[in-house]
DNA sequence: CTGGTTTCGAAACCTGAGGTATCGAAACCT
DNA sequence: AGGTTTCGATACCTCAGGTTTCGAAACCAG
């Protein structure tokens, strides 16, 4: 008999987190971060409101998780230092062109101007897991691998939140040259 | 006479502007952009929150004002190419630290993100201006000029919205330089 | 000094979003 | 069958952006 995980009496939770990952997006991609309200996500993912507060609580939280699934762990394969840095701009950069991850993840930076309480769930949850597989893979200090990160996500927000749209192929590539030129530098 | 500018009949406006750009600074300074809204502002200026709307049509373009007033025109004197390009990189750093403006700025930036109409503003009266100041002194195209923009301000947003700080000085440094060699390089 | 025109400030109001509370029904275990 | 928990539905609260209303104040023309 396992002591450490009994199961807990009452009705069991239903599983229900992928469905509301997906609602979160596609209800984000088509309506804008804003008009994407917590009522119209759960209703999306065929579920009440009042379930989606019982697990995330709040719209903050709950996007960073939706994040969190979209991105997964950042492939930090690779040979030569250039080419991780390379690797993990063009991953981050298609990444956010998919259908709602760009607009979820501006919106949630934008909320978090404001709300202390969700700039620290974003810099804890979001930022420092990948933060600290960079530091190990490039085998650079935490100032260093922040700036990168400042830059990199920076720059593909900023186009992101000025135009509505992805950053193009050519400047992902401009991006590519500028920073490997910076951080591969003998 | 003057045919052109006859003084249209009525009370006429006061000269409020000044007081309300300091006011609002001084506000989103203090409680953060969310909870700067336009009734506290208003009250901070000394003004009703009718006279905002009567000048402003909306929060997020009385935010833009308050921006270009607090950065005014671009110094882009100088002798070389990468001597211009550190210069006004170093301004924006300077000017997003100020109290306030780097709060504001971010804010209204996330405001856009779901807001298309804002972004148009936040781009023609904002980015445009500065932007065309741009290709004119370095003679680069406009979609090089534009990633330029997006890797220098998205970066220091980033670090302000994500830190609440604005980029410290090393960091400044380290944007100058990674983006002098990739923009003046030969 | 009187009337016309416009802005001012104060207040009430509307809409929409985040988030909470209530409660009966459903699902699970013993 | 009874205890415990989650579910969905609904009503509700708070607060911010933005609008409307209205009387008072400031200007000009006659």
């Amino acid at each position: 008999m396992p002591s450490a995980a009994a199961r807990p009496p009452g009705r069991p939770r239903a599983g229900v987190d992928a469905q509301v990952f997906a609602a979160t997006l596609r209800t984000v991609h088509e309506l804008g971060y804003a008009r994407a309200t917590v009522e119209r996500i759960a209703a999306a993912a065929g579920v009440a409101k009042t379930t989606i507060y019982r697990r995330w609580p709040s719209k903050g939280e709950l996007i960073v998780d939706v994040l969190l699934a979209a991105f997964g762990p950042a492939p930090l394969v690779g040979g030569s230092r250039a080419e991780i840095l390379a690797s993990v701009i063009r991953w981050g950069a298609a990444k956010i062109a998919e259908p709602g991850v760009g607009d979820a993840f501006a919106g949630v930076f934008s909320d978090a101007v404001s709300d202390p309480a969700l700039r620290v769930v974003l810099s804890s949850r979001l930022q420092d897991p990948y933060r600290l597989a960079l530091q190990d893979a490039l085998g650079e200090p935490e100032q260093r691998v922040l700036f990168f990160v400042d830059v990199v996500v920076g720059s593909l927000l900023h186009r992101m939140g000025m135009t509505g749209e992805p950053m193009a192929d050519a400047d992902v590539t401009a991006l590519v040259e500028m920073v490997v030129a910076h951080f591969a530098a003998e």
